[in-house]
DNA sequence: AATATATATAAGCAAACTATTATATAAGTG
DNA sequence: CACTTATATAATAGTTTGCTTATATATATT
């Protein structure tokens, strides 16, 4: 079975938007937990509305999903998305970024929202 | 064995690089064949020296590697860079562009460099 | 040597990008 | 209801991008 090819201006829109360290490594982040925006916020060390600026660039292009949760407004990496086999692709080269998770928690900075 | 990752932010200078539908499509071109200057101003029907900036931006990252053949200078896919691999892994989702080399030669604008 | 062709570089400009601060909205808590 | 917390939106400023035109450089041809 030959893979499906996505639209070379999509991609081109895709990867524009994956071609900023701050977002990167939120998608990398996403492919192995969910996060919040407050939760980004600590750990990229730039203001509130840069992360939500960020996040909402990532939904519009169907890259990620929001589920609220009281006061949190969860993010999620859309497994649903056509660009989602693109993106688990790309995200297999670059290193695990687990260390983040757990500087939250050692910090006590990690939302627990069950 | 495991899979060599990149940095993380080396991976978002290359993936602003690509997020550019112009040097999109020259990479996936160069994937399957060697083009000159002249052959990519034809075909994206932009000035020459903004196919020279683009190309350059690629040369600079090593993600193509130019040889002169007598007054035309030849681009090519460069597969020794550490970012072959993942090139390589992206250019996948996208559907062929060899119809792009065939107007070229349906309309003898083709370089044959032997 | 003079001319033509291919490419690169420089300068300039409009559009796009990413951050900031200020403010609005929505939910939770005393 | 007043207050706090989490997030979004708006306005704005500095930077970067991607084109253009003009010019320089390198090779080929006559």
């Amino acid at each position: 079975m030959n893979l499906a090819t996505v639209e070379i201006e999509k991609v081109a829109a895709i990867l524009k938007l994956l071609g900023d360290k701050t977002r990167l490594t939120m998608v990398k982040m996403l492919a192995t937990n969910d996060y919040c925006v407050c939760e980004f916020v600590e750990i990229f060390k730039v203001s509130q509305p840069a992360i939500s600026q960020h996040v909402r660039k990532l939904k519009d292009l169907g890259i990620v999903t929001e589920t609220r949760k009281g006061q949190w407004i969860i993010y999620s990496l859309n497994t649903d998305s056509d660009y989602y086999p693109l993106i688990t692709d790309l995200l297999r080269h670059l290193p695990n970024q687990d260390y983040k998770l757990q500087e939250l928690e050692e910090q006590g900075l990690r939302i627990s929202c069950d």
